[in-house]
DNA sequence: GTCTATATACAGATAGAC
DNA sequence: GTCTATCTGTATATAGAC
């Protein structure tokens, strides 16, 4: 692997930890050369403006999301797969205490500024409700999926901000415990395919 | 009303309004004298520093907190204050799909910086889970209010944040349904007054 | 109390030697 | 491809005349 992709990826890595800690305009190419080793005026051999570095970050963010939904994806059923959600929601907590939500807090950062790059951080969000609109809808809650996502999108950035808002994971560890049961009411006798018979159950569920 | 005070109420409202709109680390004094219509030297008579304007425009909103409060609680019963709390999260929607909210806003970005202006805004927010969590609690719902509290703030802060996200107010109507929804099925049967019945009836919709 | 001019620091970005 | 030195703009904050 030639230094060039060697410095590259660095520099992303680095990016991304620090955006995530710091936020977007907080973190400069100072910050993001220094953490990768790499000299200032060099960075821009590999990023023309900082944003094109916000950029390259939240592809690779969307990159993680994607090996996420991945590994989410090999639950045989698709309520252990939103119980798997909320469950690596309480993962890396302190981190979460610290920093908040790494993406949830690009989108609020970068949502006020417009422009692609907000575009881009929205899009990480939209496909985690995707994801979970799919889930639902392959339990057969049919056009109710839409709304049931929302509100677990909803709840779980909701939680990430008071956590980090109050610094205090225990919240999320007891928000999660809320959301788990939110969820296993819901889907009390409602099975992992979609027939009829399972929606007019999900249906009367929801 | 001396002039005097009449300006540093001017800086405090343009302030206010340009660090939710902005951010706060993207409003500049320039920005927030120029908005007020004071020579940018002469703020320095009012303010030491940047970080006493964040003061002050944060105080502000903590009145203005205290006041909605108090305002929610001219409905008769903790049920119908907390029904009229979600109501009020879809007025202003236009500015919530621009701006996001004004307090999560704050809490998100200067918690990443810690410091007494986050600590300052987190009290905010802890002030809105305290006046929920008392309202569960007039419910009879004992222990189970601080859960049911956190529930509904993370969730009116979530849809918050994918309003703004998505630019789009009807998120947060169509989740204002759901969390009323939610509300009305959690206190069926339940009155507004703590006695020994409704406690173990909310006890055990709960 | 008010306001102009400016000091100081640091950000993003560039030039050009190697 | 790499890195030092630096340009340029702009932010917070100050000095000091009025």
């Amino acid at each position: 692997m030639p230094r060039k992709t060697d410095k590259r990826v660095r520099l992303i890595e680095a990016a991304k930890v620090l955006i995530h800690q710091k936020g977007f305009n907080q973190t400069t190419l100072a910050d993001i050369a220094q953490e990768a080793d790499v000299p200032l005026g060099n960075v821009y051999y590999y990023f023309k403006t900082k944003e094109a570095i916000g950029e390259a970050v939240i592809e690779k963010r969307a990159v993680e999301f994607t090996e996420f939904f991945s590994k989410l994806d090999e639950n045989s059923d698709p309520r252990a797969r939103l119980m798997s959600l909320i469950q690596f929601g309480t993962e890396d907590l302190e981190l979460t205490a610290r920093y908040g939500c790494s993406v949830g807090g690009l989108c609020q950062e970068l949502g006020k500024q417009g422009g692609s790059l907000a575009d881009q951080a929205a899009k990480l969000l939209h496909d985690l409700l995707m994801w979970c609109e799919t889930q639902f809808r392959s339990l057969g809650f049919g056009d109710k999926s839409a709304d049931l996502a929302l509100n677990m999108v909803s709840n779980i950035q909701g939680i990430f901000l008071l956590t980090h808002t109050f610094k205090d994971p225990k919240l999320a560890i007891r928000q999660a415990k809320v959301l788990q049961e939110w969820l296993e009411k819901l889907t009390t006798g409602v099975r992992g395919t979609t027939t009829s018979t399972t929606k007019q159950v999900a249906a009367e569920v929801a």
